[in-house]
DNA sequence: AAATAAACAGAACGGTCGGTATAGTAGCAG
DNA sequence: CTGCTACTATACCGACCGTTCTGTTTATTT
């Protein structure tokens, strides 16, 4: 209470020393809250006491805790998006780009922030028609899409099966974040697989 | 105590004509809604109304809905362990026996009822410190141990991380399989990239 | 036939959930 | 000053949750 008042009493300085708006604070709190413990699990009032807003502000901007959920995933499916360009972009040859997109996953693995990906932890609580399951899809879409065309660029015959395989070795490393202890373990498998995978499936011209 | 003495009651007949004992259309209908749509979602109105019973039923057999859903994962456990054992028992060779549990992996992706992994999805909707969680840590030990024993069997050095890759790809079709439209894709990624990761573990004796 | 024990149907409890209504206030534009 | 927007504060709602309790029915045991 005396941290909201000392906000709002601000007059020119304000929006220097207001970080956040209402809403983006409502986010953060979500990305954490949702994050950390679940969909289900996390209630509006945990979320609001959290952003330091109140439900009527939730409600106003948002209009239900279904579309804060949708919002949450689109905005990080945002920030996914600009990562994965802005890693993508540092490198050019098709095979380091593989690479470098899989030492992003070794990256979130060695921290411990990472809990897994949160479109499958929120497919998994989603019912039939939830708004999550609709981004959770979209999300997918892209990025089986992006796997695919790294294959492809790097002229993998049948880059559409070796896509699929980077999947699934994508997903693997999420649900072991999630649920494994031994993440440096799971990194290095990672890492071990891609390569075994990519020089398997590209024709060996002076690899070995 | 319930239980016992209901055994005790039984005639010859009694086993002939009830089909099922409450407890057992009560694990049941648990396994097929808490897979179906997740265990937060269903209540246990839901439960006692598909498997015929009361609730006072419920409670009295089971104690409490957490202790329902351990239940329903410990009995899926014990028929995911009885069901690789069998896998198991039909080969001889250790790449035989690895390349057998994932044809089990690629049958049930080819069914329509596999909706991914009990555990995972269990454990995305779990608090920390719920029955769930524990389970689901007792399953992926033993499925760890699993991989990393059939990996040793087979010779392979480094056979501990040649186990976790396997678990990755497990774990990568179990997503698949909840997530995406193109079983069959996933499924054949998931042969091909055993069968990759296995050509380039095992020092080629006479494989090529 | 009487007694015992399950399982039945269903109401009710306390709690929490998502969501709403009302009233008030700070900051800003005209 | 006046209106407008955005937010706070608080109280409240109905629905549903897991859980328990009260009776009633049914079947087996003695």
């Amino acid at each position: 209470m005396a941290v909201k008042t000392t906000e709002r009493a601000n007059t020119v300085e304000r929006k220097a020393s207001q970080r956040l708006s209402a809403s983006e604070r409502l986010l953060a709190a979500a990305d954490e809250l949702f994050y950390a413990e679940g969909v289900h699990v996390v209630g509006v009032d945990r979320i609001v006491e959290r952003a330091g807003v109140t439900k009527a502000t939730l409600y106003s901007t948002f209009g239900s805790k279904d579309e804060l959920v949708r919002a949450y995933l689109e905005n990080h499916f945002r920030r996914r998006q600009a990562r994965v360009a802005k890693v993508l972009a540092a490198h050019n040859a098709p095979r380091e780009r593989i690479l470098a997109l899989f030492g992003e996953v070794e990256d979130l693995l060695a921290g411990s922030a990472f809990r897994g990906c949160r479109f499958i932890s929120a497919a998994a609580e989603a019912r039939p028609g939830d708004a999550s399951e609709a981004v959770a899809n979209g999300y997918r879409a892209w990025l089986w899409s992006l796997f695919t065309d790294l294959a492809h660029e790097a002229g993998i015959p049948n880059a559409k099966q070796f896509g699929r395989q980077l999947f699934l070795l994508y997903d693997g490393a999420a649900v072991a974040a999630r649920m494994d202890p031994d993440r440096r373990g799971a990194a290095i498998a990672v890492r071990s697989a891609v390569t075994s995978l990519l020089d398997s499936a590209i024709p060996s011209k002076r690899r070995r």
